[in-house]
DNA sequence: ACTTAATCGTTGACTTTTTCAAGAGTTTAA
DNA sequence: TTAAACTCTTGAAAAAGTCAACGATTAAGT
């Protein structure tokens, strides 16, 4: 047995120590696409993607999010959230509900079957995360989301 | 005065609390979004992208890799790295080297003049981290770094 | 040795994502 | 009331991602 024991080699165990691997956007790039694979895969079951998932969670919010809102936060483009709500509103999971203080918005609710597939597509979901979290104990889980989320919403300065 | 005090209110406060901004794999995804436009703010005068630079970066090591290592460790497609490769061979920055030990594979090594173009890439990049990371502590910046690398290299299960 | 299967870089076709400018309707400020 | 700013939407163009196939080369099976 020329590999340790349990898990597959990959092949890029000799790059590991090299300054790009020390890059935390380097870092971040890999364990996004690591992760939103996962992901892809785990809500195809249910008809969504990682982006849809994403606008269906937070339309489950109780915080009624403009497609302006969304689009900032979920880091689209204002034109990308058209056709990810489109696909969801088709589907009967979404509403565009008229924004009482402001009429240009269009405030995106989910109708009782997007809470319903919300909750199905939110086990996936954290059963990809926790496959991607297994080398780290519950601590440092906890650790990690905190550090992240303190520089995942920096303002653009 | 309405915000705080220092930074630009972003408007998307009132979302940090939402069940999506406690998922890694969203923290993620909006790390290497801010991430990857500052740095490719602060490489484009130097005529890179992050792509560009991970490649010439890799080049720069002591590694030799090909260029199926490097689509792996990118996480990209063999066939993205033909172009990126071609870019910087055109500028001199870079070689497609026979590899001795399999004639099929071609090993992508840096020129003098990669290797000076790296240097300046380098300062660009170490630049745009220490902007996104200027909220951790210097400790919590090298918890990240490794809470990261250990879900970012994990095998394809 | 010889055939078969697998791998590497490359090309080309195709789809998806990103980026940007402009338009119609609405709100805010002057 | 006009002008400027903002929201959603559309459409076009560029960039990125996916995938199958090819010639050249290597590895495996017999």
């Amino acid at each position: 047995m020329s590999p340790k024991s349990s898990t597959i080699a990959t092949g890029i165990d000799r790059f590991l120590g090299c300054e790009l691997a020390g890059e935390i956007e380097f870092l971040a790039a890999r364990t996004r696409s690591l992760g939103s694979a996962r992901a892809n895969a785990l809500l195809a079951p249910l008809g969504l993607k990682v982006r849809s998932y994403s606008v269906l969670s937070l339309a489950c919010s109780d915080l009624s999010p403009t497609q302006r809102e969304l689009a900032e936060f979920l880091s689209l483009d204002p034109s990308q959230i058209v056709p990810l709500v489109d696909q969801l509103e088709k589907g009967g999971f979404v509403e565009r509900c008229a924004d009482p203080n402001d009429r240009r918005s269009k405030v995106i609710s989910a109708t009782r079957a997007g809470h319903t597939l919300y909750k199905q597509a939110r086990l996936a979901t954290a059963k990809g995360e926790s496959t991607s979290m297994e080398r780290l104990s519950k601590v440092e889980q906890e650790t990690l989301r905190d550090l992240l989320s303190r520089i995942a919403f920096m303002p653009a300065n």
